[in-house]
DNA sequence: GACGCTGTCAACACTGTGTCGAGATTTGTC
DNA sequence: GACAAATCTCGACACAGTGTTGACAGCGTC
């Protein structure tokens, strides 16, 4: 158990008189286990007496700060998207419709890169949690919404022409780009390299968008 | 036991000398009724204890036709992915590329909703488990392949314009049918209507593999 | 009529989840 | 500085599920 708790925080203890760890420290140490050994393997391999060992308290005790494992998920998860997000706010500055775009699909893959273990144990336990599942789809959405409002903003404008409903046109793009960046950042096969996979949703975006198929009317 | 046996052999044994159900009898029991349950929960939910029931035997008894509930999972996908190449082979005769690409994510999309239970069961092991994660993977590969070579073959005879290299178009393009027809077919949020998830498909697809977009050169 | 093959299952060992109740520790209050 | 309340902790349990073992049953066949 000592060396357990050495793990998370820091050198071992010398002096007299310490109080046990606080609560937070104690939610902290199972946050930042879950993160590290997310890294490691995937949730389903994780067991709860993993997550309390790494945190230096006993199964039970993990029970008490949180309800399952999920939840453990669920609160790391909420972080992530939280600061996807605020990444997305801070691009709204930008000039044409070709870099707001490239923007806003760059922000959100830094985001999941930079948290890879969270965003590839979400998208594992979308499958078996309905929590997981409804947070996921509520940022979807958001996402959603805004693409169908911008795609019908540049209709109007006439800089876009008509086509499939843009809502429809909105949530394929947005699945296509959550799939990639799933593929890409778990080195699935086959994926697009972390190199190139931005410039090829950019592509695949704006011609959806904008771009008239010269085949239009060919066959069909 | 006697009830078991009936859901799935039909009427209640009565005449004599019967011999008890053949090898073969037993291991379509087990696919069947993991089939059936897979229409009402997922496979996470359904123990093998169930699948055993289900087919009229005991637990151990179903380890000894199947490893796993894992492996007879992997059986039903296997059939199912020979289906869905099978249909594609079938719709080689059309003629131009759009009718070519539009018959071709019918013919999937067809497939797979016919078996709604089995792909998203499958959807769902693909996070736990690696032997679904390859078979899954050499599917896909195969689509991306004859897509990239389409793609690469419209290029040449200058039909489509250059852009992002032809694989990583398709693995993309690949990707969003993949998990587009995976949230249309579990109602997921956001979907695509059943009805419009082929039309707006197809329209991602023949425009980017042919549009232009107006504003290529427009910003940065 | 005993050998081998295909089936079959009760009983077991094991891993993991979640709960309960009894106790330890800390904090607030007078 | 003592008492109560709130917070925290964990041994022990009940339970659900997986996969294995070993004994044994029917059946063809030489």
């Amino acid at each position: 158990m000592a060396v357990s708790e050495e793990q998370v925080f820091g050198r071992p203890w010398r002096g007299r008189r310490r109080q046990r760890p606080s609560g937070d420290q104690r939610e902290r140490a199972i946050l930042e286990t879950a993160e590290r050994l997310l890294g490691e393997r995937s949730l389903n391999e994780i067991s709860v007496d993993d997550l309390a060992r790494g945190a230096g308290i006993s199964r039970p005790t993990f029970y008490f700060y949180f309800a399952s494992k999920e939840a453990v998920l669920l609160t790391l998860l909420d972080r992530l998207v939280e600061e996807a997000r605020a990444g997305i706010e801070l691009e709204r500055l930008s000039q044409g419709p070709l870099e707001v775009v490239r923007r806003g699909i760059a922000s959100v893959h830094e985001t999941f890169r930079d948290h890879r273990a969270i965003a590839l144990a979400a998208a594992e336990m979308r499958a078996s949690s309905a929590e997981v599942r409804e947070l996921w789809a509520r940022v979807i959405e958001g996402f959603v919404q805004e693409t169908t409002a911008a795609i019908e903003g540049e209709r109007r404008r006439g800089a876009a022409p008509g086509g499939a409903p843009a809502r429809d046109l909105a949530v394929a793009l947005n699945w296509m780009n959550e799939r990639v960046f799933q593929a890409t950042l778990s080195s699935e096969v086959p994926a697009i390299s972390d190199a190139a996979v931005i410039d090829t949703l950019v592509e695949v975006w704006m011609r959806a968008i904008y771009g008239n198929s010269a085949l239009e009317d060919e066959a069909g």
